[in-house]
RNA sequence: GGGCUGGUAGCUCAAUGGUAGAGCAGCGGCCUUUUAAGCCGUUGGUUCCCGGUUCGAGCCCGGGCCAGCCCA
């Protein structure tokens, strides 16, 4: 960032030989006839292509010069020689340096060694670039640098360019799923008085004219179900949400949430919404439902296999696998000591379904690779869903595991404006402020029964691309401010 | 918040406590079908910051900043 560097003063100094000469960068439009990427792709002798690029390598012949253009289509050759430009024109070629954006217009052809080239006839300076790019061949690798001048990581590492197109296609492939089903998208407020949907800590902001403060929304959840109250019976929003807690190779302080409920379903409608809609969006953007993940040598570490149908477990069935069959005919006592000799971590204050999760947390949910629908969680686990018919000391919601991480909750939602009432009471301890009056108020107008999913799509993303950090698929990374 | 690892030229990286180097990029020169172009020459440093130990510190010690990983 030290803008007294002998680099950047040699760039200056070519942008003012440039203006010495008559030659002003920083156009404002350039009508290319095509792409780079696609005047090499629709190849055809002598055909004349106008395009426009940023210069990625440059090959100096002396009295010819090769150059490569890049653009979002892809990359193409130019060659530039001195009889076929002039002595002036050519000697303008000389000042440009790695990184400027040039136009050209001339005659495609194949060199001597089979590249698609662009003969240049004529050429403009578009924009000079005052600051060299990350090196050619390592690229840009110091993580810190990456995440905090993401523009020059896409510049230089074309992995990283591709792992952000997906993820847009990931999300448009989400959009078009539920827009098939019959729902509609909406927006709900990012700032809100009462911060509700979660149990998490928010970020606080005022707003000077109301003078009053504000919370950053910690989940989607309570504006959507007034939207079915309201009659909208499909609804799902995609959206940022905020949580003032840690950072992590999992955890970015905002991160982006998908939320749908479904009116008269429930929360094994929303399984089969989760597994469709995940295994499309697969298909589609991976053209697979086998996910590889490699390591940066390449080498395979993990394979995820989408193939339907998913497994369905309870979250009993699962911790009998692992933790014996009598888990929950043993006594708490016997069931701490079991925990610990598994290898558990576990508080002195923990009661004992809070044992038990230790256990399904540390020891079965890493291990679930493939994806698996976890139901009837414990009803202290989850004190606002609905209770379970089947079995009252469980309630009717799942967790879709995939890749050894939570990436979806789902739930049949609780519409009974008393029960809620009392949760959320239960859950605020005493502290009115934080009573979201106007929700209960919704519900006692009447919400039909529903099934909900909240969807991490960050995290969706990193089991679909195949990377180990929520930096990663994150194109801005939280990072503390350099001073 | 705790532990571990790292921070050296624009980029990627070297350097027993003893004159801070290489490749690429840059600059000058040669070369009109090259492509990690090649060849000859050459510039470039607050070794993250502050202090300490030492005749001498990129290296050892203390404190701090930033990042990554692990843990809470």
């Amino acid at each position: 960032m030290d803008d007294t560097n002998a680099l950047i003063e040699q760039r200056k100094a070519n942008l003012a030989a440039l203006a010495a000469r008559g030659c002003h960068p920083f156009r404002n439009k350039f009508q290319p006839t095509e792409g780079c990427g696609e005047a090499r792709a629709n190849y055809a002798e002598g055909r004349i292509v106008g395009i426009a690029g940023r210069i990625t390598a440059h090959r100096d012949m002396g009295k010819s010069q090769f150059m490569d253009l890049k653009d979002g289509t892809g990359r193409i050759q130019i060659y530039v020689q001195k009889k076929a430009v002039g002595d002036e024109q050519f000697e303008i070629f000389r000042q440009l340096d790695l990184a400027d954006f040039i136009g050209v217009r001339g005659a495609l052809f194949t060199t001597r060694t089979g590249e698609v080239s662009v003969k240049v006839e004529e050429f403009v300076v578009l924009t000079k670039a005052l600051r060299p790019p990350p090196a050619k061949w390592h690229g840009l690798e110091d993580t810190e640098t990456r995440y905090r001048q993401r523009y020059l990581d896409l510049m230089a590492n074309d992995g990283v360019r591709e792992t952000f197109l997906k993820r847009s296609a990931i999300i448009r492939e989400i959009r078009e799923f539920f827009h098939e089903r019959g729902y509609v998208e909406v927006e709900t407020p990012m700032m809100q008085a009462i911060p509700g949907g979660a149990a998490a800590r928010p970020f606080k902001t005022h707003h000077n004219a109301l003078g009053c403060d504000f919370y950053l929304r910690i989940a989607l959840e309570l504006p959507l179900k007034r939207l079915l109250v309201g009659g909208l019976d499909r609804v799902f929003e995609i959206g940022r949400n905020f949580r003032n807690e840690g950072l992590s190779r999992r955890h970015n302080p905002e991160f982006t949430m998908l939320e749908a409920y479904e009116a008269f379903g429930d929360y094994a409608t929303m399984m089969e919404t989760v597994e469709s809609m995940v295994c499309r969006v697969a298909q589609q953007v991976l053209g697979t439902l086998r996910i590889e993940h490699r390591d940066p040598e390449g080498n395979l570490t993990r394979t995820i296999n989408l193939e339907r149908p998913w497994r369905r477990a309870t979250y009993k069935e699962l911790v009998r696998e692992k933790a014996g069959a009598d888990w929950f005919e043993i006594s708490p006592a016997d069931r701490r000591t079991k925990a610990l000799e598994l290898g558990a971590e576990l508080g002195d204050d923990y009661v004992d379904f809070e044992v038990t999760q230790a256990v399904f947390e540390k020891l079965i949910e890493p291990t679930l690779i493939d994806p698996v629908f976890v139901t009837h969680a414990p009803k202290e686990l989850i004190p606002l869903a609905k209770l379970s018919p089947d079995d009252p000391s469980t309630v009717e919601v799942f967790e879709c595991c995939i890749n050894g991480q939570e990436i979806s909750p789902g739930y049949t939602e609780q519409n009974d404006p008393v029960e809620q009432r009392e949760r959320l009471e239960h859950q605020a301890g005493g502290e009115q402020q934080k009573l979201d009056e106007d929700f209960l108020v919704a519900l006692e107008h009447g919400m039909p029964p529903a099934g909900g999913i909240g969807v991490g799509i960050d995290r969706l993303c990193m089991m679909l691309l195949g990377q180990e950090s929520i930096r990663d698929v994150i194109l801005f990374p939280q990072l503390r401010p350099r001073t």
